[in-house]
DNA sequence: ACTATTTTTTAGGCTCGTCTAAATAATATA
DNA sequence: TATATTATTTAGACGAGCCTAAAAAATAGT
């Protein structure tokens, strides 16, 4: 039996692991969840005892298939259950990080099964992540900071980094959704800030916000 | 805060108090719990010092008016989130009730408030039992064994006192759900069992059944 | 009313997940 | 490369929720 503090621990590691390609290091774990260094060091020892990690002392650590597999079956239900929240319930999609984060370790395979039906099997969620199937299979689209675009570029945006709601309400006040289309009109020079058409609308973001939406490639 | 521990206890601690009209004592607390007295006295003693009960040593504890609005919101959940599996999700209602054992403990009201609309609103959960508004009214209809009834009677099944999945399934199988009407045709004299019409079917209920169905008075 | 039995509480200990402070290993700098 | 700095681990403690065993209070039986 895993429990719900293990499963948000290898949740994080794995996203960790996703975002720098390298070994997961004790501070970098203990930032993201909140704690201290020794919590954390604590913790990678009972999930490497329970081969989710394979951990090196003083060396960070790498997440295994099992580890793989176990956090993404809870990515898994996050993401149904925001998608549940918003689609089904009508939640704004700033409202509903907290929620999920709750929801993700009810156990229940059926409850998954159900919801996964009653929302039409969804590809991706309201951030436009994209949801595992039951086996951990994860399509993972080509995506770019727009921030890392140039002048006269077009694309679609794809996803929001961060989920903090102060930025998801910013982007949404200003309509910039996933599946929307943006214009790089130009950058400044100084502070990297970004001149943007969304829809008819013209915006300029902040090189901050640029690096946190996501679009194709 | 409180603890979903505490929930667990609150909420038994209710049920155990509407039950039986005097105080709840240590031991029944401790076996509703699955826990042993020791750990019941434990937990008494951190719920009344937050004034969810009043507690006597040696004399059980009493609820307190904090105490049953917390317990009634607990349930509340349990009651709408019964209904959504059954109603939304299309489970049967003899899979919900664990399941709904965790969702209860779900902290959001705004969750709960759009789950209440979804469902419209609804006033009783699948097995017939009413659901808690959103200040913790009740309305708690005459229920009455169907053990009680003579021979001759005629009600509506209106709720099932146990929710051991067993009987439920059993109960689902002869048509025995809230809202049914069923005519007491004969009990037998030397083990209580009963002789009643289901719809136009014929069924011998034991006793320990007919006592576990309950009827409009 | 006094003793035997049952119920409840207390005492002390265990695991989980957390912490601080101290020790140790790794890395950066001069 | 020797030292200073940073990262990590270890040691020891704590609260929550649980346990067993022993003590204390309440209740039942004679």
């Amino acid at each position: 039996m895993i429990s719900l503090t293990e499963e948000n621990y290898l949740k994080a590691i794995y996203h960790l692991s996703e975002a720098g390609k390298k070994e997961v290091l004790t501070n970098e774990l203990a930032e993201a969840m909140h704690t201290k260094a020794a919590s954390a060091t604590d913790m990678i020892k009972k999930l490497a005892a329970k081969d989710y990690l394979s951990y090196e002392k003083y060396h960070g650590v790498n997440i295994t298939q099992q580890g793989r597999t176990l956090a993404l079956s809870v990515i898994r239900k996050h993401r149904l259950w925001e998608t549940f929240l918003v689609q089904t319930l009508g939640f704004k999609w700033d409202e509903v990080h907290e929620v999920a984060e709750q929801l993700e370790h009810i156990q229940s395979p059926l409850l998954i099964e159900k919801l996964d039906k009653l929302l039409g099997f969804p590809k991706v969620d309201p951030h436009g992540d994209p949801i595992p199937d039951i086996n951990g299979k994860i399509k993972s689209l080509q995506k770019v900071m727009l921030a890392s675009l140039k002048p006269g570029a077009t694309t679609l945006i794809v996803a929001v980094k961060d989920s903090d709601s102060q930025l998801l309400k910013y982007l949404d006040k200003i309509g910039a959704r996933p599946g929307i289309k943006i214009n790089v009109v130009g950058i400044e020079e100084y502070d990297g800030s970004m001149e943007v058409l969304i829809g008819e609308q013209k915006f300029f973001l902040s090189k901050e916000v640029a690096e946190n939406i996501l679009v194709t490639n």
